[in-house]
DNA sequence: TCTTGTAGTAATCAGTTGATTACATCAAGA
DNA sequence: TCTTGATGTAATCAACTGATTACTACAAGA
């Protein structure tokens, strides 16, 4: 890897060099993504999420304008990376796909997508929190755009839709219980086994060899 | 209602009575799950807890011997409940229903239950600490009870446990996303009806007629 | 009546946290 | 060169929070 190939967005955060706003800003939400997680909205520190990513504490707060306004930039981030994670998959079909293969195609994507375990994590804190005042409105309306996707761009069946996603949701509850470390118990494997198919293996091995904190990165 | 009737388990809290500490036990866990259930494990205060079971701060402290073991025992109670209602529904069964009456049954069983905002969010809650040193393994202990009670109790193949989760996972989420409350919009509404069926309009009126913090208590 | 164990609280404290302020540094245009 | 706007930080603060301590009140048995 020559220095050339530095990429300041995805580069661990190195302290002290002058990057752009923007740059600066993808950095803080990775990180908050990654914190607010793993602690949740209240337990993820400002302080933490500016460590994170290299920045001082005052910065981030002064750049988002608060905690809150950070934290929805943070979900509204994740959600929109499984809206293109699923407009990709989308733009690859062909048109005569059966239902199932169209269904297999989105889960593959949303499973190589929440590997990121911070982007998985900020997805569900935030459809924890549908009683918010604020927030709550902003959980329904991301679930609801990624629905849309599913049902119009993908063009499955409300049925179909339905089904997706509810193996998507039981992947993602598995996935931040972090059921794979459980696996010997026989529930355990024989549920894994059933919810992934044959890919369970597979993923076993990932989420074992991954440092829960930032999804591997 | 007499004053013969009086449950103290039930009852709003009042102040300054001197109950048995099996009773202040409960009702100090029944408020643990509204406010753990809310504002997240972090956001979760002793003092919050504390007023909503009528106590004073340093007696839930110290009757749970901290915070942690606080949520320890509020996520069990969770999931215990789980756990009871599904027996419950599962004792009535004569042992020839079709797989998926006996599903449907046990589907109605949970609604019934997680009615109760508390004790659904607390579970998402726990169920979003798999990474946690401690919390962890409890959240997996606790999915693991319930998928065996529904395999071995009730007797349903892998696959319509699987089926069956997926859906109650979907349930879960939509619930704690207040999707009720979106309820007009179309994508919303299909949703619904397709995750709940024929129950939809009833659950809509519920979510909406009720306060998000108690769970209608 | 006296004692003892249980239920329960007020007061307090040290550590944490989001936010603010004042200041420093640097690149680019005039 | 000088100014200006943007990037970024150190220092500080008030509010909050979990925990501890020392205390009170009451009920039941001896």
């Amino acid at each position: 890897m020559s220095a050339s190939e530095f990429d300041p967005t995805t580069a661990p955060a190195g302290r002290g060099e002058r990057l752009s706003a923007d740059v600066r800003r993808e950095q803080i939400l990775a990180a908050a993504s990654v914190v607010f997680g793993e602690r949740g909205y209240s337990g993820g520190t400002t302080d933490a999420i500016a460590r994170q990513a290299g920045v001082s504490q005052a910065y981030v707060v002064r750049m988002f304008g608060g905690k809150e306004k950070l934290f929805r930039a943070s979900a509204e981030r994740a959600a929109q990376k499984v809206v293109d994670a699923f407009r990709t998959t989308i733009a690859d079909f062909t048109g005569d796909e059966a239902p199932h293969d169209r269904t297999l195609a989105l889960s593959v994507a949303y499973i190589n997508l929440v590997v990121d375990r911070g982007i998985l994590l900020t997805l569900l804190q935030l459809f924890s929190l549908g009683h918010d005042e604020g927030l709550g409105s902003l959980a329904r309306q991301c679930f609801l755009r990624v629905y849309r996707v599913v049902r119009e761009d993908a063009g499955l069946s409300p049925e179909e839709a339905n089904a997706f996603f509810g193996r998507g949701m039981l992947t993602t509850m598995l996935l931040a219980m972090r059921m794979p470390d459980a696996a010997g118990d026989p529930a355990a494997d024989e549920l894994m086994a059933c919810t992934f198919g044959e890919t369970s293996t597979t993923l076993i091995e990932l989420s074992r060899g991954q440092i829960p904190l930032d999804g591997g990165r």
